[in-house]
DNA sequence: CCTTGACCTTCCCATGATTGGAACCTTCAT
DNA sequence: ATGAAGGTTCCAATCATGGGAAGGTCAAGG
């Protein structure tokens, strides 16, 4: 199975296989004599765990850490759920922050006359000289950089 | 006001403060004879406004947009109404994704002894050989690059 | 046999927001 | 005058991903 062949069996683009190749996530693929990728069935597996796992926002340090406890058939669950628990405090820290964001801005949105005058709560707000009883955008909470989405 | 104390005064770090002039998000700072920035009382206000906007999420893009309409004193407010909206509804998608991902994983998670044993419904998942008529990791779902948190 | 098109290879570049550091200059207080 | 603190520019790295160039390979068909 040459790269392309794989990519279309596992959902990952020829890039990302390279790349995860050059960082070390999968071991280097055989070569045929004219130096393409020969993938197996055991490549494309942990191609198809790979997607997987980024389809639930891994970072690819940590599919790093499932793929060594995924090989090692004498892993303790443990370290697995060690794992996954961890990403998931992760995300629900991230969509905190994020709704925290969403609701304030819904809020100023939802006090915006959005017609043609001038006035505005959202740029008030933003400007520091919205009415100040409010909750206001002066929270230091902002997204955090993750990943992308398939396409 | 040198670029330290513009700095101080916004919570903006140097180094973004000199990114955001250079992108073109605020303009040139004045210069004094030592060629150091000089930030004035407006300058000062555009990097609070921008502090704001990036708390609530919302990109360099955006806030160039956002901008213009602050300085623009007859803009009306559905202009900036709208930029909220999008950017609400944006949001709203990323939460989605990753409560979609968090859910998903917190299920695994549960059924996951975390034990000694090397059985793992979680390596099984991510495998495609655990128990098919679940959720499962093959969604393609994933979280999208947002920008980061404050210090 | 040779061409064509589809595929492969490597290498470099760009993204977005942010930080870090090097090399060098300025200001201020001792 | 000397040193610390802080300014200046420029370059690099992050993370996962895609785009593209330049060149090698392969299979089908004329």
């Amino acid at each position: 199975m040459n790269i392309g062949q794989a990519s279309r069996a596992t959902g990952v683009s020829t890039k990302m296989i390279r790349y995860y190749e050059s960082v070390g996530l999968i071991r280097p693929a055989d070569r045929t004599d004219s130096n393409y990728r020969d993938f197996g069935d055991r490549d494309i597996n942990e191609l198809q765990f790979i997607r997987r796992a980024r389809n639930l926002g891994f970072s690819v340090g940590e599919i790093g850490q499932l793929l060594a406890l995924w090989r090692d058939r004498g892993r303790p669950s443990r370290e697995v759920k060690a794992v996954a628990e961890k990403h998931v405090a992760d995300l629900d820290a991230r969509i905190a922050e994020m709704k925290s964001m969403a609701d304030t801005l819904r809020h100023l949105a939802h006090c915006c006359a959005g017609d043609e005058r001038p006035d505005c709560p959202i740029l008030s707000d933003l400007s520091g000289t919205g009415t100040p009883g409010r909750q206001g955008a002066d929270t230091n909470l902002r997204p955090r950089t993750t990943a992308a989405i398939d396409r």
